[in-house]
DNA sequence: CGCGTGCTTTAACCGCCTGG
DNA sequence: CCAGGCGGTTAAAGCACGCG
């Protein structure tokens, strides 16, 4: 798969390219494509960026994203490789007569629904099977297969990934753009970051960014780094053997303790120790 | 140790404006 | 019409403190 400055072109002729990812790290390039991206998490931890929102995930994820939504897989670098498995299909691709096969309700149901990307939440362990299935079968197999995996998919509870559909057209040079951004934000979050670096990476003024920034993502530069250090934040509360709230609180890129907790409780509802226990409670209770 | 809150300081960002 | 600069406004950050 060539990849292009912003977009990825279309790869070969085919409508579902199967493909799977096992590296340290995964492509963390902001881009967008109009094929709609299923994506399953084998193995690996990090956070998943799609338009103005930020996702963590861990083994067993899945995500579906919609066609031309910018996203970026960043996953924690550790030494275990990740793993990814990724089905791509075009939607125009399928055909509109073939889709009008009244036995195919489903697959219309699926593309229609698709549009704002969402996570899988049940089911996931079926549906990885049939996905494992889909990277060792050619040609009609695939087909059967990539059938079998809407079917499946399409009776599973989700959670939409982002609330509005993303508004604006993005041209290249403002593409190559929110990858800068974007890209200083992933690797930079856990120190503080400011307005003017931000700016001045992409070299604009400060106010001229900030207009840029919440044209094309609805929010505010600080809304979305703020989202993004708190879901960097849960990860941690989440983890077995969890350091200390301050702690977090650091390495998540909040200077005070005070503003940490403000923060979290702002946008999780709960206080970052009552957020640990409770992924503690729903984690022992899953299985 | 973890959390909330009121107060002060700081800087993000919005509206208005200009020039291309 | 759109991009960018300027300055004032306001929301975020930081600090101190108190409470369980």
């Amino acid at each position: 798969m060539r990849v292009l400055p912003f977009k990825i072109s279309k790869p070969i002729n085919s409508t579902i390219i199967v493909q799977e990812d096992k590296a340290l790290k995964f492509y963390d390039q902001l881009h967008q494509h109009e094929e709609i991206q299923i994506s399953l998490i084998v193995r690996g931890q990090g956070k998943l960026v799609v338009a103005n929102t930020v996702h963590g995930f861990t083994d067993g994820s899945l995500f579906v994203i919609g066609g031309n939504t910018p996203h970026i897989f960043q996953n924690d670098l550790t030494s275990e490789s990740a793993h990814m498995i990724t089905v791509f299909v075009t939607p125009g691709g399928l055909g509109q007569d073939l889709l009008k096969v009244p036995e195919l309700k489903e697959v219309r149901m699926f593309l229609e629904n698709c549009r704002k990307g969402f996570e899988v939440q049940t089911d996931r362990e079926s549906i990885a099977k049939t996905m494992l299935k889909l990277t060792k079968t050619k040609q009609l197999d695939t087909f059967l297969h990539f059938l079998k995996l809407i079917q499946k998919i399409n009776s599973a509870r989700k959670l939409d990934l982002i609330a509005q559909l993303p508004s604006k057209k993005i041209s290249n040079k403002e593409g190559r753009r929110l990858q800068l951004v974007f890209e200083y934000v992933l690797h930079h979050f856990s120190r503080e970051i400011t307005l003017e670096q931000v700016a001045g990476l992409v070299h604009m003024t400060t106010p001229a960014f900030c207009r840029f920034f919440k044209r094309h993502t609805n929010k505010t530069f600080f809304e979305f780094l703020i989202a993004f250090r708190i879901a960097h934040a849960c990860q941690l509360l989440a983890r077995e053997d969890r350091s200390s709230i301050a702690e977090i609180a650091e390495s998540s890129g909040f200077n005070s303790i005070s503003n940490f907790n403000r923060k979290f409780k702002k946008t999780k509802s709960v206080s970052p120790s009552q957020y640990a226990r409770e992924m503690r409670f729903s984690q022992v209770h899953q299985i």
